[in-house]
DNA sequence: GGAGCGCTGTACCGTATGTTACGTATTTTG
DNA sequence: CAAAATACGTAACATACGGTACAGCGCTCC
């Protein structure tokens, strides 16, 4: 079985006629990357002429060169996708089956966090600890116990803070207590659901500041949001896994709490005063 | 030191305007295969329009489209070259105070599983799966929403799984209807509550298979648990983290789950048909 | 050694791509 | 609340890119 446009190639070199073969050794010496800029740039440092790149194109079996440079793009992102796991994570002291759940949990969270910056995570921290508006929080059919895990903690370190449940219908009526000044988390990932995305079209249109949680395929919520976290979630199971949105909730509740008391909130001081 | 072209972006994503930010979190959430495609792609992909998506690259200092791309291709290139540089993310490049959060998390998932025996989890999930009884969820104040999380899968793949929501006295009542035969999944860390201990007792007397999501100081209802597992919960911030409990719960989740496919449960295929 | 075949490069073409100008909408500021 | 500034999209534009026709060259095989 060929997986792979190298081993493709590598099957086909015998067969190709020199100018090609000349490409093809190119391709392979830089793989993949030459394969990704222009026929005239790959034409060059093969050492040959632009038609002759487009019949070993051809040769490997696509229609055109754009395509095969699709081909190319695929296999990069999925390379990417998977960073050679056991590369990372020491040989795994559980044989068993649930360490390929941890090892893929694992990786999500450090690759959920690549793409997540400080600076994104302070900003969303400060705009949910000044305390202009209210925050609401919500979620789809799997996530809404992640907008309640976050609305639990947050609502015991600043007033309004309101976890919306239940009917559609229910929150639909909050929409009138949105304002500019407030903020909404919305976590949903795939199957995106209709009824939030509505919800978050509506909040947008009144200018409430829209925090979302997501996958890393963006839920179309991502149109209205002013920040986006996309999270990874693909794990060896039938269901999806939350948990790097999770850390990273519990990392922003973090945030939110250090900023408070570093504001010297009242709040604060009272709590533990009550303790 | 800004290196990559995602750290540029990260610094500057909070002084764009809408769209751009659009276009920013759109290559984040898939970096940064999407920045390797035309400009027409990435438009659609983010959902604005071209000449949005070349103010974007212009804004973070590229002359044109080419040399943004050309760019990334650079730092794919030295990835590919240098997987090892991937892999140790450790040296953590963001020298923020999001690190040691997500940092002491992964410790806590691995130290939390190194103590988690693949039987241990198999013989829950067997209990889990076999469907004499019916199955009971409940948390405490912040570790309820695990506890729906989890309920919210099981109630998917098998009938009579119930969360225990409400006032205590509400789920007090729900003790008549359990049996030796039923399982209650329980979500108990510091500070435990009183309430959900005497829950506990009131279920163990009569005769109710417990299972208990803790921390590593345990609850008093280990006492009564037939399962006890123990997730560590600091992490340098004022709360506890619940996210070890979090990916158990998921990995047990999974695993139910492949229980009951492989037991061919008629209610799997007819859930697959009415999709 | 000559005829035939196949490979390769030059030159040209059509088009898809990146780019720019401008009008409208939206937000910000006084 | 008005006016200015900023941001965004539509549409027209230019270029450079991929694609193709064709001719020359070398190679192979009679």
């Amino acid at each position: 079985m060929i997986s792979s446009i190298a081993e493709l190639i590598a099957d086909r070199i015998g067969t190709m006629p020199a100018g090609e073969r000349r490409a093809a050794q190119t391709l392979i010496a830089s793989y993949p990357m030459i394969g990704l800029k222009t026929v005239a740039e790959f034409s060059a440092a093969a050492g040959v002429s632009s038609p002759t790149i487009l019949r070993f194109v051809a040769r490997l079996g696509f229609q055109n060169y754009p395509e095969f440079q699709s081909s190319l793009q695929d296999e990069l992102a999925a390379q990417l996708q998977s960073p050679a796991i056991r590369t990372l994570n020491p040989p795994s002291p559980n044989g068993g089956t649930v360490s390929p759940m941890l090892e893929a949990t694992l990786e999500n969270m450090r690759e959920t966090f690549r793409h997540l910056s400080d600076r994104q995570l302070a900003d969303i921290a400060a705009r949910l600890a000044e305390r202009r508006g209210k925050t609401f929080l919500i979620g789809g059919r799997f996530t809404d116990p992640l907008a309640r895990y976050m609305a639990a903690h947050l609502a015991v370190i600043q007033p309004d803070v309101f976890h919306l449940a239940g009917q559609e219908s229910m929150w639909r009526d909050r929409l009138i207590d949105m304002g500019k000044r407030d903020v909404l988390v919305i976590f949903d990932i795939r199957r995106y659901q209709d009824s939030l995305v509505r919800f978050a079209e509506k909040a947008h249109q009144r200018g409430v500041h829209i925090v979302l949680f997501t996958d890393q395929w963006l839920s179309p919520i991502a149109r209205f949001a002013r920040h986006v976290i996309a999270g990874r979630t693909a794990v060896p199971s039938a269901w999806d896994s939350s948990a790097a949105l999770f850390v990273v909730a519990e990392t922003l509740i973090g945030a939110v709490t250090r900023q408070l008391e570093a504001d010297g909130a009242r709040r604060i001081r009272e709590m533990e005063g009550l303790r």
